[in-house]
DNA sequence: AACAAAATGTGGACAGAGTCCATTTTTTAC
DNA sequence: GTAAAAAATGGACTCTGTCCACATTTTGTT
């Protein structure tokens, strides 16, 4: 109720209700996708236009404040970990994202072996395959993939 | 007129006239999207539909034939570079693509830190940042990024 | 070469994710 | 408290890609 406050303030941003609560539901839904968090916020203050939850959430990325990322086959997703230029690892079978910590920490972490002359500022990494879960227990891959619907605790929408 | 034709057959799919122009139109133009591809087989073979286009290319890409990358905020591109699980350097100004060779080669050719369980089968590394054309002389930003359709040479589409 | 079954191609409707825009509401600065 | 600036709203719209029913082409078998 006033931690996000002062992060908006001293980054200049306006303080308004949906920006709060957009904040709050990014911290406690890690990895979760617009609509996603529009329906947290929903659940929170009543109301938020599908403009709002984009406007705001990309203010917040190119403020560094969030961080997007894109996985192939997936919508956008949003987190407060920030600065550390972690990585990730993604389910092929039901999209549950985990944190990958980076050994080297400042990015680019990783040297391209030729810069054809671009200047790099990332190494963007995504490790892609199995969950536990999606693998049988003797880690044979399960007849079905795992339906992201029928797996996620907190919301009924794709995990993570 | 047979190479494309032999690959299809060694697969054990059907060889039509569609397929045949996809295969030469994503042999001429590595990353290219489904859009600027479709595009290529009508200039020479007068029709396909947006459906055909799709079928094949993921087609292609489940037998392995062709390889698809999607990165952030681009429609999926195509290249025929398959086997060596190279890497990619992109430029965020003007989307200009490029292949990175991989100094490891196999994949997954990354170990992430912790694996969280997960069986992990590729690490996919995507290099961004700013290619030389967007870069100043002097190493500076430009004013305004470079729009990706000033800038591609053979089709007035995005780049690569 | 001709035929039937299987696989593809076609066009058009449709869906998901995100953007644009005019208008209304809220926030900020004074 | 007021006025200017910034955000929020909601609805149209765009871009990629998928679904579906039906027409056409390929295959492989006579
Ligand atoms: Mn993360
Ligand atoms: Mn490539
Ligand atoms: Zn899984
Ligand atoms: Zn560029």
């Amino acid at each position: 109720m006033f931690n996000s406050t002062a992060i908006l303030r001293k980054h200049g941003i306006p303080v308004t209700a949906q920006r709060l609560a957009l904040l709050r539901a990014v911290g406690a839904r890690p990895h979760a996708t617009a609509d996603a968090l529009a329906e947290a916020v929903r659940a929170e203050i009543g109301t938020i236009s599908k403009q709002a939850v984009y406007n705001t959430l990309g203010t917040l990325v190119e403020k560094g404040i969030l961080r997007r990322i894109q996985p192939a086959g997936s919508p956008a997703r949003y987190e407060g970990r920030v600065g550390d230029n972690h990585h990730h690892l993604i389910c092929r079978s039901c999209g549950k994202t985990v944190d990958v910590a980076c050994v080297v920490g400042e990015r680019p972490c990783l040297r391209a072996s030729e810069d054809s002359g671009f200047r790099i500022d990332e190494a963007e990494v995504i490790f892609w395959g199995t969950c536990p879960r999606c693998l049988g227990k003797d880690g044979a891959q399960q007849a079905g993939p795992v339906k992201p619907q029928d797996f996620c605790e907190q919301t009924n929408k794709p995990p993570n």
